[in-house]
DNA sequence: AAATAAATTTAACACTGTTAATTTTTTTAA
DNA sequence: TTAAAAAAATTAACAGTGTTAAATTTATTT
């Protein structure tokens, strides 16, 4: 029976349809089985003959997300430019994804995460989503003999440590209180990084 | 009366007392109204005789950790050390806090303040307390024309950013999972922004 | 010692996540 | 097509949260 499965998925795609709503919408504070449940459709205990709990329904918000951050910086390449070029317009469309979804932000670095179990791979998919997301445009960089694989990875983790903090300053603590001001300096830092030279 | 008035702080002192030692030993997770008055040795509404509500109680915490972490940092003077030497020490010291008060760090830098109101000079104290801790260093630095004031803005934003995701990565996310290797890479990190010509 | 003020506690409310029992709906078998 | 079995959904309940209002106890003044 296909078919019973079909349903399953289908309602499991309804919770995490209002679970994303209520996320992007009112930030995870508002996110309560009571609360996506009733915008799914269902009462508040229905929830849980489709998800462990409400983590678990949570899990698979964050992978929407995933991708949907992976395909923002990817969606639309920008043609011809050289390749560390494009990779730093790539990391402003990242910063710009997670300051136009803070809570997306939150789910990814803030929230507590507990009930790891078999969740562990997705935690590392999100911790590293930068450098997941722009590996290819690292890796061709390395095929094409610009970078040495070493200082590829040296720069992949400074870069993990510097925008994570920089959004974590401007989304969490509002430092700086300027939108201008916050992605001229990220741009500046980030420009520190992958042209140390200058 | 300021025998009232010494009365009060004392109280207040219980309060603050209990719910640091709740917030060290099992985390804000189980610190709670009822949890701290508990062990304030109060019924569950005194309290809000006292604070006006737990985000206010929590912020007379906050202080007192920005306190031990500043003396944590500064207290032991290593003596006879160059400038920029003593501050990478002193900042490997606020790093071992952290990692030594998981639960400071969140409240710190994680923790989702609400109500700031008359609490945002505090905020500010805390967002910018690796930079707080270690002024009269760097002005010292710049007093000796060691650094120029511009560079040391530069390098002050830099390890804020640099630091609070190295912590927030390993005591968050357990990346990496090993002390040791942390506060390698935590030491490197900190080398390559304070010592940028090596 | 009686009246007043202050401090503390109990009761209650509206939330939260989650489990167990019950009811409703859907599927299978005759 | 109707009866039995299985599945799905709901209601009730519990233990927890922060907070307010009313009742009670304690302390201070007259």
């Amino acid at each position: 029976m296909k078919n019973k499965e079909l349903k399953e998925q289908r309602i499991k795609g309804y919770y995490i349809q209002a679970a994303k709503e209520i996320l992007v919408g009112e930030g995870i504070k508002s996110l309560s089985v009571r609360s996506v449940s009733e915008r799914a459709g269902y009462s508040y205990t229905t929830i849980y003959n489709y998800f462990e709990d409400l983590n678990d329904l949570i899990f698979y918000c964050v992978q929407d997300f995933y991708q949907e951050c992976s395909d923002f910086v990817n969606g639309e390449s920008k043609g011809t430019e050289s390749g560390l070029t494009i990779i730093e317009s790539k990391i402003m469309q990242y910063i710009k994804y997670f300051v136009n979804y803070p809570s997306v932000f939150e789910l990814f670095f803030i929230e507590r995460v507990v009930n790891f179990g078999n969740k562990i791979q997705t935690i590392e998919l999100i911790t590293d989503s930068l450098k997941n997301i722009l590996q290819k445009d690292w890796d061709q960089l390395v095929a094409q003999k610009e970078m040495r694989q070493a200082d590829v990875m040296k720069v992949q983790h400074r870069l993990q440590l510097t925008v994570t903090g920089l959004l974590l300053f401007y989304i969490h603590r509002r430092t700086p209180a300027e939108y201008g001001e916050f992605m001229r300096t990220a741009k500046q830092e980030i420009d520190a990084i992958i042209f140390p030279e200058s």
